[in-house]
DNA sequence: GAGAATTATCGTAATATTGCGATTGAAATG
DNA sequence: CATTTCAATCGCAATATTACGATAATTCTC
């Protein structure tokens, strides 16, 4: 199954999974990286341009962005301008990092 | 296709993707808590009496994260004993940090 | 209103992931 | 050496993801 107890686990761990998945996938990562280059200069299709994938390709991973809360999508005219959520960012830079604390790291054994 | 066109995108952004999609699953983001919460009490096969899910499974959730490099196993006999390996947490915290950096919120357009 | 441009969505195919039971492999124990 | 124990691996089945082309849906321009 492909499928994910995830009733079974705590909501944040659902959460932090639902981040990360979010950015589990090289083009997505790069759809990251080019929206905080461009700060708001705030990129629409040129997104598609820039990137070696079909323009609907391209729309799936901006929804899972979107979905996941990283980055917020707004419609105007005929295109559609996108940029990164501040406040989905830094919820995830703050959850991530909290993951991976440093003080987690504890003698360490092996 | 459930490939992904990995060749065409930068080193960094497969490293990332990677880092991320280890932690996209609530059982290894669960992983990852357990073993920080014990410290150096170096857990085993307690993991798997831990976790929900079938013997089988939480093996290869370990197999993930430590291809990952964010956990070491060690055999020490009969048993295995994970924790997380500082150097991959630590260069996953700054990885991850750096993409989703504050400098990256510019104004923010949308 | 007709046509062009831009993006979202649908349908489909290929591949990956998740999960489990069963099996295997290795080490401790009798 | 037989047995037990623990963990990795194999082989499946179910589901999810990725990707694309084709098709809508929307808005702008003429």
């Amino acid at each position: 199954m492909g499928a994910t107890k995830a009733d079974v686990f705590t909501a944040e761990q659902v959460k932090l999974a639902q981040l990360a998945k979010a950015l589990a996938h090289p083009a997505r990562v790069a759809i990251v990286q080019m929206l905080a280059r461009r700060g708001n200069a705030c990129v629409c299709g040129d997104i598609v341009d820039e990137l070696p994938l079909a323009q609907s390709t391209v729309s799936q991973h901006l929804k899972e962005l979107k979905e996941a809360g990283l980055v917020a999508g707004e419609i105007s005219g005929v295109q559609t301008c996108y940029c990164l959520s501040a406040e989905g960012v830094r919820f995830a830079r703050l959850a991530l990092g909290e993951l991976l604390a440093e003080p987690a790291l504890k003698p360490a054994c092996c």
